[in-house]
RNA sequence: GGCCCCAUGGUCAAGCGGUUAAGACACCGCCCUUUCACGGCGGUAACGCGGGUUCGAGUCCCGCUGGGGUCACCA
């Protein structure tokens, strides 16, 4: 038995979108759960659509995930090089082989004719499909034009009768008839391969045993094994997995702006939670369970776990997922992860920032959802009086008119080194039990006054014990005061 | 359009010939409660359609419909 390694391709493209990472993710699980080896290669073969820096983001964001590669550009191993624009003298050779196994030939056809072979078929609305043409040349006029220096690109020669068939672990056994594969281009004029003739080279040569991508590459895999066939290789197994939709008939991308995972990262989602989620997208452990580490999923992952049909991402889920993680965090690890978010939601230096995330941890879903959650603290934000009215708290304005004063002396009475939460508690309470009212008849108007919000991360007592004692009476004052010179009664 | 693939609630999904067709998110209601959130309890909601096969089909086969992919000197 092979010890199993599989590879993570991506294209330096600048940025690592969710379904790659997922891919990446699976292949990864495959790997170690055979205690096998997942190897990072690097596919730019389209030199035009380089970015600059996007090597080092792919490492950078692969090893933020825990997805440690075994081999890889930046780490070495026994089949490098493992980035495939390093690697154009081995294409040479194998085309070269290639040619002369009679299974792909040069083509020298312009990019002038093959335009007009492809208007022409738009003309009389058949499919374009390349004629072929310099299939038919003989090997001394090949030879002769290859060596008179034309630009040629090198053609896959395809059988134009019968069938290849293929098996798949998640899509089973599939068969095309060979007359509509094309003779695809393998080589480019720029003397580089394309995917299509790098993957199989490549994924042979560093020894892939498993194959896993995106099921756009099922309708050329047959093409792939023709090419491992024509070369006597052994061929890997392949896992072709469903693509992410962003809703209905809507590919997730770049365009619509949120779909790396760079950008969930960024906007505080936890890099656990995020894997966590997409490992469920598209694959299932067949019990009811839906929480897993890295560890876990490495030993619980299964190609017969992997649907076949498309998943639509879902933000609502990963939110609740991401908010399940942030509970689940220690009231350390959260404080210290909240932090940055405090900082650049308040300026004042007064506020006891535990005392916030005791009221936050259980309220935030997302972190970037934090700064919003404050944006009461520093200044008190205008209000209209109607939000004194609150039906369930039998608060009117009315009644806030008459309770908020006596809950100002109560609060005024304590000293300022006995201002905390208990203390507060006690008072406001007291007061409320003492003038035989609901709680909340109290509390509610203590709320508004406080925040000047509808909802806040906490309620009056909280919020009193936050803002100080000094704020606390100042707003309750506000309050009285836009109060007083509100209408009667609402 | 040709070829290939897919098809269980709004979403992710379990199911692999016999089930009251799980569970989760979302949504709704109730409870807890100083608002909200958390937590607890409950609810609405699905096998695309039509033929077969079978004693019996969400599960197997065929067709249809719908969706997706692919037909580049991109991957």
């Amino acid at each position: 038995m092979n010890k199993v390694r599989t590879r993570f391709a991506p294209s330096p493209t600048g940025y690592l979108h969710i379904g790659g990472l997922r891919t990446a993710l699976y292949a990864y699980l495959l790997a170690k759960q055979a205690s096998g080896d997942f190897i990072l290669r690097i596919e730019d073969t389209d030199q035009d659509r380089y970015v600059e820096g996007a090597t080092e983001f792919i490492y950078r964001t692969l090893r933020l995930c825990g997805l440690d590669y075994d081999e890889g550009p930046d780490v070495g191993g026994d089949y490098g090089p493992y980035i495939q624009s390093e690697r154009r003298s081995i294409y040479r050779e194998y085309i070269d082989k290639l040619i002369n196994l009679g299974e792909a030939y040069p083509c020298f056809c312009t990019k002038e004719r093959l335009d007009e072979l492809r208007a022409k078929a738009a003309e009389s609305k058949t499919a374009y499909v390349y004629d072929r043409h310099c299939r038919h040349l003989s090997k001394e006029e090949a030879a002769e034009k290859m060596a008179s220096g034309i630009p040629y690109v090198v053609r896959q020669k395809m059988p134009t009768t019968g069938q290849t068939t293929f098996d798949d672990a998640v899509y089973g056994q599939i068969t095309v008839d060979n007359s509509v594969l094309e003779d695809g281009i393998l080589l480019k004029s720029d003397g580089l391969p394309t995917y299509n003739f790098a993957n199989v080279v490549d994924d042979h040569l560093m020894n892939i045993t498993h194959v896993i991508r995106g099921s756009e590459y099922l309708s050329s895999t047959p093409k792939y094994n023709l090419l491992y066939q024509a070369f006597g290789w052994e061929i890997p197994t392949y896992v072709h997995v469903s693509q992410i939709m962003r809703s209905p008939g809507k590919k997730l991308s770049k365009r619509d702006g949120d779909a790396s995972f760079s950008d969930f990262y960024n906007k505080g989602y936890l890099k656990e939670a995020i894997l966590n989620y997409i490992a469920l997208l598209g694959w299932s452990p067949g019990t009811d369970e839906e929480f897993f580490t890295l560890e876990e999923l490495a030993e619980r992952f299964s190609i017969s776990g992997i649907s076949k049909s498309d998943a639509i991402f879902d933000p609502a889920k990963l939110r609740w997922m991401n908010g399940e993680y942030i509970r689940k965090l220690s009231f350390a690890e959260f404080h210290e992860m909240a932090i940055p978010y405090y900082k650049q939601a308040i300026q004042r230096e007064d506020v006891n920032l535990e005392v916030l995330s005791r009221m936050l941890h259980t309220r935030t879903e997302v972190l970037s959802d934090i700064p919003e959650q404050l944006d009461f603290v520093d200044t008190l934000p205008d209000y209209n009086v109607d939000l004194y009215v609150h039906k369930k708290m039998k608060s009117s304005v009315d009644t806030s008119r008459e309770y908020l004063p006596q809950a100002w002396g109560v609060l005024g009475e304590i000293e300022p080194k006995d201002w905390n939460e208990e203390v507060i508690h006690e008072k406001l309470l007291g007061l409320a039990n003492s003038l035989s009212v609901k709680n909340g008849q109290v509390l509610w108007p203590v709320r508004v006054a406080l925040s000047g919000k509808p909802v806040s991360p906490g309620g009056a007592i909280e919020l009193a014990t936050l803002l100080g004692k000094e704020e606390t009476l100042a707003r309750i004052d506000f309050g009285m005061e836009k109060l007083s010179v509100a209408p009667a009664s609402i």
